[in-house]
DNA sequence: ATCAGTTGTCTATTGATCTAGACAACTATA
DNA sequence: TATAGTTGTCTAGATCAATAGACAACTGAT
């Protein structure tokens, strides 16, 4: 259950509780959450806690409290991306959302570190492309990734991803027709930093990574990513 | 950075962030960390804020503040799981664990719920058996997993695992000479409940959730798993 | 119109968290 | 042996989190 002295606000943790149990459909039958004071006492607080856990809900626009009726559930959404040797962004997702689309934040040219260098495949030092993008689905922030491509091959990847808002179009235009996924790692942090807020998260709240390598058919490494989702919106699904 | 009046008190915010760059090998140069004056002033907080911090690393054995000398670092460790239609929890850690091994928390027989009674293709109500079992790598655990097989076929199963700590030996003395993996879920939850305590948790850590479907060489369920790894010790490695 | 059930707001109190400062205790090194 | 730099401990106060109780404001149904 919730625990007490453990440097989580009772508050934050019923939040999260409760964020869980409507994307898990547990209230779909009156789409209303229990009473203030129904909710207190589960969870074993003071009315004016579970109080301030339904305000931070709220806040995210997940309920909304009238008064006189209840709090109403006006959002349950946790989005399935799966993950496969043909892994896009915007694929996979059908009927999961109406709209999905994806924003360029920043881009820049860098020096490989060891790691992405490896990943590429390329000399640590040499320059590549880093694209730090937004994906959103129906209007909502869904992930933040920052991806690496090698420069001498992709110059210019930067101005067709804002042209077409989409790495598979864009790499298509810089002759690419193909391109396959040749690994995924998948770990979980705690939100902070630019991510808090281009995500729009409360603080505190937990961020899936995945840090993928992509190649071209030929098996030559084109992209390295490292995705954050917001852990309450999306799962993974792994078909092996 | 780290935010306040989050609902997460800053001491842990703090400790969360230092845990990560120590299994991010930040300090792998000193094996120690930076002075309680140094980390403050970085953090921007008190002093007394940061040793709340480091006090919780203590407890979690990964670092030893010594007096006069500074404050040591003791472990680090995130250990790979590979997922692969071969994936099985004592397999693929090569050289990551000198000692894996796995034990029996506790076991059941149940209806199947209707979700379990989809996955494992068998009619909602039929009796199942619920294993619940906690993964150990060198002395520390490492994950919690509850697992359900058909009751009709797998009768004595949990005899079996607790003789061999192997659900892959457990299955073979019950006449499943291979299984593989048909898919795997991947999400993130703060950890709660009985988690905390079989995983030596500090409450409000993050747990990795693969939800993962076994079956025979016939493409016929045999195992529906839900296991939950503390997400400071572990990743992820998807080979597509 | 009344009433039961709901959310909204206020006051007061307690305990946890964070800051601030001072000094003791200890270690390694010059 | 000094000394600089570190962790350990104590006190005090400010702010946040949580409890407790009371009552207002509102809604839907009788």
């Amino acid at each position: 259950m919730i625990e007490r002295r453990s440097g989580v606000a009772l508050w934050r943790q019923i939040a999260d509780r409760m964020r869980l149990a409507i994307n898990n459909g547990d209230y779909d039958d009156t789409a209303m959450m229990p009473s203030e004071a129904t909710l207190a006492e589960k969870f074993g607080v003071n009315r004016h806690t579970v109080r301030s856990a339904l305000a931070a809900l709220a806040d995210e626009g997940m309920v909304r409290a009238v008064q006189g009726v209840g709090t109403l559930i006006e959002r349950r959404d946790r989005l399935t991306f799966p993950i496969s040797r043909r892994t896009r962004f915007s694929q996979g997702l059908g009927g999961q959302a109406r709209e999905l689309q994806s924003t360029l934040i920043e881009q820049a040219i860098e020096r490989a570190s060891p790691v992405i260098a490896t990943a590429l495949g390329i000399a640590a030092g040499t320059d590549c492309i880093r694209l730090d993008t937004l994906g959103i689905a129906d209007g909502k922030p869904i992930s933040s990734a920052t991806s690496y491509f090698p420069a001498a091959r992709f110059a210019g990847i930067g101005a067709a991803y804002q042209r077409t808002g989409s790495i598979t179009k864009a790499l298509g235009e810089l002759g690419v027709d193909d391109y396959v996924r040749r690994s995924t790692e998948i770990s979980a942090i705690h939100a902070e930093g630019a991510d808090v807020r281009l995500l729009k998260l409360s603080p505190g709240a937990i961020l899936l990574v995945t840090t993928a390598i992509n190649t071209d058919t030929d098996g030559t490494p084109i992209q390295f990513s490292r995705s954050r989702f917001a852990a309450d919106r999306v799962k993974f699904f792994v078909e092996t």
